[in-house]
DNA sequence: AATGAATGAGCGTTCATTCAT
DNA sequence: AATGAATGAACGCTCATTCAT
């Protein structure tokens, strides 16, 4: 009965991953303790530290799943050699975000902003975000340079720099929703069409 | 002799504070504990908690002089009533937070962002940092509102969108460097100013 | 087929005991947790349960077992009713005891210290030892008087203590080895012999 | 105040040492839970720990104490450069020992025993029976030198041999009292006494 | 005003044991 | 008979905070 089991590891893990996930959305890391874990998880102490070897452990998976989400949101965006207007790609890319944030089980932006709050600090927090932020900087680095190679781009702009705004768009946009609120991604697109279309003298915005 | 102990408590306040600066830049919110303020204030834990009522206040004060030094960045920045270069503004802007954040006594934009993780949870830091991205975004708007004015924005762009965009380079700045290092202000800034000047040439996007 | 499950359940129990005794010879009584020994045994937390009651019992068996050993080895000893020397006696128990330690599933003389410590709190350990130890003093206490029915001893020294020092010899050794290392049964019973065949030149003592 | 403070804290810890002894001279190391210990010496669980790093550290102080008290006994015996009838020192040794081993506290041979176990698994504890095993065994062949000198061992007797055999009278005393009671200082001499004055053929006892 | 020893609730974790399968 | 996932009481320990001096 292998199969049966693997499966059921897998749903148990999945379980306690989620109770640690709404924990966490609702209470920060530290906040969260592995009591109202345990109690969220429905199983016993022992249960869940079969499944995980401590809270680092756990916080560290849900930091994971959390930023994995973000990374979710690029799929299928580049496919085909198309040359997507980079606000249009980071409307779709914030309205994914927006919907996946909507989870009922807790606001994955939330755990992300704890997590970049561990990783600065350095630590097995920063090993797991340094990659994943450098393959989305990767995205947008490849949306600035379709955008230059259909000339809509300086010849004489660096995509690498360019793709580091509109990275930089994507945690601006999450911090000033959390603190903010009221930002909606059609709206922040506007503002990047609105001045990727400057004015020429007496120009129009797009 | 009130003066004189009034400049005493003052003193001594600062004293406090700024070693818990230093530990939080160093170790986070979480991983600061009193005892680690208190030694590195050289004071009595008694004489700690005779200036800040406990912990939390603390690090309430704490954060809030670290998202006071963002706002700093912007002093004179405005004044007259010039219409500069959004990315010049923001070079100048991520120039002086650079130069804050190479402090000694600790980077305050590590401070920042455990402050903006604990804010997203709602409570004391979320009322704190409310009113101050309000007035940061306030500024970008009028950044943006200038910018306009000066005919080098489409008549149709709404400042409020705009500034948001521009309000949400600075945390993206912030976390990118945090997070992956190599970014500076002046690449940054010119990532921004490529993107506000497409290319005139006559393209089509995807 | 009784028998055969007789033998089965026999076989099992040993399995389940050998893997204990490996876990306490290497990590003590209380190093060694059920995980350990149900890992080592290969066999599931369950089926050891179903051969012995809990930890205590387990352990107790061990120390039945390791205390046992010590008793084999007076096994032939007083066979027949010759009057052996005391120090050749001790010099092949001694002998005997260093070849059952060298069990490379582990050292009893390790698990046997770890015994006397259990019973000297009293309690189920004790039960264990004392009848132990007493049976093993009266083999000593038998030499003791054999060798002054031969004449080898004055004739008002009382067996009993002559018995007793000649037990306390032992764990004497066994602590020794332990802590200290290069004892050996020859020299140890050499030294006996040493003491026992004091210079008959005329001296004085102070 | 440097003064009152040091030895206020040399009182407490001494206070916390002396209900630990308590606790290890009645449940033993590892039935001794550090809320036993708190409880015992009237303390809170952070006074304990101001005092002892954790339990590890507070045993191995009580491991300390306790065999120092073995090494106590010697203090005075080879003063001076008599040559001490083994027999005699031992009954003095072991005589001081009970006394000792009465103490109101707790029987610290109960807790050299739990330490001799703790010790053969090596690690620290073997690091400091070690050198105190060493010591006492140096004064048992310094006991058998003398001997030896004043033509009371035979010429050709190893010294060190006999120390190990002297030594060895100790741990078997102290278990033999332990788990089989009725041992006491000079009956176990005087055992000693018959073994070394062996009738010549029909020669009396000492 | 200042000290720092003391507090104790609560933390993360372990592990002997059980029981549905 | 055998499994091993699950249990949960109890463990060692931390740390924000207090208060007698």
């Amino acid at each position: 009965m292998p199969r049966v089991t693997d499966e059921h590891r897998a749903a148990r893990r999945e379980q306690i991953l989620r109770a640690a996930w709404r924990c966490v959305a609702r209470e920060g890391f530290h906040g969260s303790t592995m009591a109202h874990v345990i109690a969220e998880s429905g199983l016993s102490a022992g249960a869940v530290y079969g499944y995980f070897k401590g809270k680092d452990e756990l916080l560290y998976a849900i930091a994971e799943r959390s930023i994995a989400r973000i990374d979710e949101v690029f799929h299928e965006m580049l496919a085909g050699d198309a040359a997507p207007d980079p606000a249009d790609v980071l409307e779709t890319v914030l309205d994914r975000l927006m919907t996946l944030a909507e989870d009922p089980d807790g606001d994955f932006t939330l755990i992300a902003v704890q997590a970049w709050g561990e990783a600065a600090r350095g630590g097995p927090f920063l090993d797991l975000l340094e990659p994943q932020f450098k393959e989305i900087r990767g995205h947008w680095i490849e949306v600035a340079r379709r955008w230059q190679a259909a000339g809509r781009l300086g010849a004489d702009a660096e995509p690498e720099q360019v793709g580091r705004v509109l990275l930089g768009l994507m945690p601006g946009f999450i911090v000033q929703r959390l603190v903010l609120g009221g930002v909606a991604a059609p709206g922040y697109a506007n503002g990047l069409r609105a001045l990727m279309s400057p004015s020429t003298r007496a120009g129009a915005a797009g």
